[in-house]
DNA sequence: CCAAGACCTGAGCAAATGCTCATAATAGTG
DNA sequence: CACTATTATGAGCATTTGCTCAGGTCTTGG
């Protein structure tokens, strides 16, 4: 464990162009790094290799190994943008069409990195304030969804929760696998949206 | 990388019954260690300590750290017991009960350690044996599945190569998130059974 | 053009890890 | 009991890993 941190991040912030490109490049590389390695197997040195940069370099922007993953994280959040309930239909029979916003958020958020986005969210050792805000942010989601679901006429569920669980867990977690998919990624679509659709809709007595 | 191997495993086979206990207590601790830390973490001499064994007779039995790993895919393979299409029910009517059987197939495929089945399912270096062991069951499966699904009157689906890979994917990634689920796990298995109950059935004209 | 700060370098350290091997303990057999 | 095959031990080697630091190179403002 690391002695009391005098400040949260006591290195070098880049006053300078090429600080910034050097930066961009440690964080490109260790994107790839990890992706490809995981995230205990892919090093600091072989980042830096990759980066074409001195490890030295590496360690003057990131006090240690976990803060470039967490980074990483911070920056796949930030970039994350999801489908505004106001841009929704919810005149009957457009269930279909509210879901499909949802899996195409979903994919597009995933297209950068799955791999990694997989090693950040499973092997990802945060801090506490960085885990809080993950945690948040999927709350918030969730919630999202849920509001959106709860609105639609077409939605008849047992449980609205339990259903909002599933329904965000099954898109995020196939959407995490569509690469290993045969079919291309519009059958992928399709499928999954019918899926969710008609477990949306409820008995179809 | 290691020199060509003049036998598959030049270890000792156990001769004696405290042997073969000692290579049950490794593996034992092995599939703790590896759950609890992942694969990189998991280091040999954890394992060792945690059997209560000195990192020497490890050693004995396994030539090294990945073939642990790969006898614990084998005995999580060997034990994997599916039911039967001739024990389900193909009268009309009959889809969720079917769909049932597959999704408790699941879960109890899992029950074990979800934890060290994903991290063999994706750190697992294997050899391309196992990897092909580990490849054909995953197709058989899902060859099965489509067998059951082709035969059954109720199941109408546009595609059903692409449906089936589909209904095994989710049940199966749900299935690994069981545990993280905030509803028992009842619920949990009736709401996954409807959503690929509805989506089988197909359009509800 | 020149200093001073910003940035970069990479040899190498301390710790950790996979694994070996010489030796000791135990079990089976007569 | 004695003798051999089998099993268990753990110090420690070779390598790898995260990371530091003493000293270099480049940029920029005056």
């Amino acid at each position: 464990m690391p002695s009391a941190s005098r400040d949260v991040d006591a290195r070098r912030k880049p006053r300078q162009v090429r600080a910034e490109l050097t930066r961009d490049r440690i964080l490109t590389a260790a994107a790839h790094v990890f992706s490809e390695h995981g995230y205990a197997a892919g090093t600091t040195n072989r980042i830096a290799e990759r980066a074409r940069v001195s490890i030295g370099s590496l360690y003057q922007y990131f006090p240690n190994k976990d803060s470039i993953l967490a980074e990483l994280m911070v920056r796949h959040i930030d970039r994350g943008t999801w489908t505004q309930a106001d841009q929704l239909d919810f005149s009957p029979g457009s269930l279909e069409s509210v879901v499909r916003a949802l899996v195409r958020d979903a994919i597009d958020n995933h297209r950068d990195d799955p791999q990694l986005l997989r090693i950040m969210i499973e092997e990802g050792q945060f801090s506490a304030e960085l885990r809080d805000t993950i945690t948040r942010h999927g709350e918030q989601r969730v919630a999202q969804v849920r509001a959106v679901f709860a609105r639609h006429p077409d939605v008849d569920v047992r449980d609205l929760d339990t259903a909002v669980d599933l329904v965000v867990f099954t898109v995020e977690l196939n959407t995490h696998r569509l690469a290993a998919f045969r079919q291309p990624a519009e059958t992928f679509e399709n499928e999954l949206v019918d899926m969710m659709t008609r477990y949306l809709r409820g008995p179809s007595a």
